[in-house]
DNA sequence: CGCATATTCAACCATTTGGTTGACGATTGC
DNA sequence: GCAATCGTCAACCAAATGGTTGAATATGCG
């Protein structure tokens, strides 16, 4: 009885999955590819991923034996929309979103994501 | 261990918090009249509202023995800044993310569009 | 065919989550 | 002073979460 809000919002809650999420925005990805940053099993990356794909964050398509990962930034706009209904995020606030994409997006910076 | 976005989000994926916020959108309120609408009791409203809290969604001052609920909207910037410029990546390179902030910091400049 | 690769399934485990109830401390008002 | 109100705390509970391992299922390759 979740609704895609929830399901979006508790999906995008847990650091590894919007490591991956990250990972998919440079481009589409097998599962075993999504796996290897991590330092955990691939049965835990692919149910990482099933909960991804519930939210309908992304998308999976299995071709041949390797099951693809593509980004659905779409079911992000829901989320997003509701936020923006608090009224206080009339566009993204530049300054915000530089000090962000610093902070968070840092290559090295420990993965704190 | 949780990072601030970790929290928010976890904080907005429940539908709940979620439905408190909307209240405390109109004005801040006590503890027990947030609880009010809820069919739920007062200690776990207040643990909903903990939860808040520490995600930096809500703040909470102590009047007397009211405790007043007020709306913190800085702590939703940080996630709604990390959703909206998750959007803009896709489909995007670095290139293009330039481009991107570029337009927005100057969007008296004329160019685009 | 037979083996390696890609991914999931199933069972299990520890921890967290969201709720309850009842007792408790603090504050207010009669 | 004393009772009612405001809110939290503590203990408890069921269910969900995030991880593990090992077996199972497809699929591709030589």
């Amino acid at each position: 009885m979740d609704t895609p809000l929830d399901l979006a919002f508790a999906a995008l809650a847990d650091p590894t999955r919007r490591r991956i999420l990250m990972l998919l925005l440079e481009d589409d990805m097998a599962v075993t590819d999504v796996a290897e940053p991590f330092e955990m099993s691939l049965a835990a990356i692919s149910k990482h991923l099933g909960i991804l794909t519930r939210a309908g964050l992304i998308s999976q398509e299995k071709r041949g034996r390797v099951k693809w990962c593509k980004l659905e930034p779409e079911a992000l706009r829901d989320a997003s929309i509701w936020m923006q209904s608090f009224g206080q995020f009339e566009a993204v606030n530049l300054d915000a979103l530089e000090r962000f994409l610093e902070h968070e997006l840092e290559p090295e910076s420990g993965s704190k994501i």
